[in-house]
DNA sequence: AGCTACTCCTGGTAGC
DNA sequence: TGCTACCAGGAGTAGC
């Protein structure tokens, strides 16, 4: 599933392929990947922008566009569990599940790519209404151990279903999470205002190292989905400590690993190494 | 405020 | 072999 860090390695590929380009035409085969606009307005905004710059926000891929040095608006992508960006020569074969496609000048396309179909590849004219609520970047200035300490006393809810709140911190998602609360030695069912300073600011040292290693080792890769733009998979699923591991050894006191349900997500974790999940009495019903 | 359930989707797999 | 049933999961939404 791509997450921050998968998202970050495909800006970086993609973008000295697209900075510069003009898109000479569009084909869109799932049109519910434009996220609401119809073929025909998709293609009046976007055809014959030029791509100014490619970066990322949270779990987004933005691509800045103008017309004749002049702002046109963004392409704001998410790739959701099975998207994926190819740019490739004209006249590439990406497969049945290219949703949509940009074709550029100097002979080259933009393929999005999405088995299940749950990305998006949306034009906006207004950023701001184009991102739903975002918390801090996790590897951003903002971010620090004394305001994750903050929030998480703010509120009084699961260590793991807060961490995957995109407007509480902006990137994270099941696998990481998962990795992050077992360095830190967090139970994920731990309420966040019954986490100390100190164990905050693990957490806080754990988010930042496994996200920054993970972007380094170019995301995670342990099915067919996730690949690089130049069709590679990541390597940090070699480094995982928990997740897909239920049953394996704890790499630090070689107890199993354990899987439950946390939310509505598999949650792998390590009971010996993670303590106690709080007690759920009195958060219910106060 | 915070929880669960449901929705969107398909490929893979378990069970028969 | 071939069928059905079910699962994974990011994020939005509805309802309690």
């Amino acid at each position: 599933m791509p997450e921050l860090p998968e998202v970050e390695t495909v800006v970086r590929l993609v973008r000295p392929k697209l900075v510069g380009r003009t898109i000479e035409g569009v084909h869109v085969s799932w049109l519910r990947s434009l996220g609401g606009s119809s073929r025909r307005a998709f293609e009046a905004a976007v055809v014959g922008t030029r791509v100014r710059a490619v970066w990322r926000r949270a779990k987004f891929l933005v691509f800045d566009l103008e017309r004749e040095g002049e702002v046109a608006g963004w392409l704001v992508g998410h790739l959701r569990m099975t998207g994926r960006f190819h740019v490739e020569p004209r006249g590439f074969e990406a497969g049945p599940h290219e949703r949509v496609r940009l074709d550029l000048d100097r002979g080259r396309s933009l393929h999005f790519i999405d088995v299940r179909k749950f990305g998006r590849l949306v034009f906006a004219t207004d950023l701001e209404e184009a991102f739903p609520a975002l918390g801090p970047e996790p590897l951003g200035e903002e971010f620090t151990a004394r305001s994750l300490h903050a929030g998480l006393s703010e509120r009084r809810r699961l260590l793991k279903p807060l961490l995957l709140d995109q407007s509480f911190v902006a990137g994270l998602g099941n696998i990481y999470v998962d990795e992050c609360l077992h360095l830190c030695g967090l139970h994920p069912e731990r309420r966040s205002d019954r986490v100390s300073a100190a164990d905050a600011g693990r957490l806080h040292a754990a988010i930042q190292s496994v996200l920054s290693e993970a972007i380094e080792r170019e995301g995670s890769s342990f099915d067919t989905f996730y690949r690089t733009p130049e069709g590679k998979p990541g390597s940090y699923q070699h480094q995982f400590r928990v997740y897909g591991r239920t049953g394996r050894a704890c790499r630090t006191c070689g107890d199993p690993i354990r899987r439950i349900v946390v939310a509505q997500r598999g949650t792998h974790f390590c009971p010996r190494c993670q303590g106690r999940a709080s007690p759920r009495t009195r958060t219910a019903r106060g």
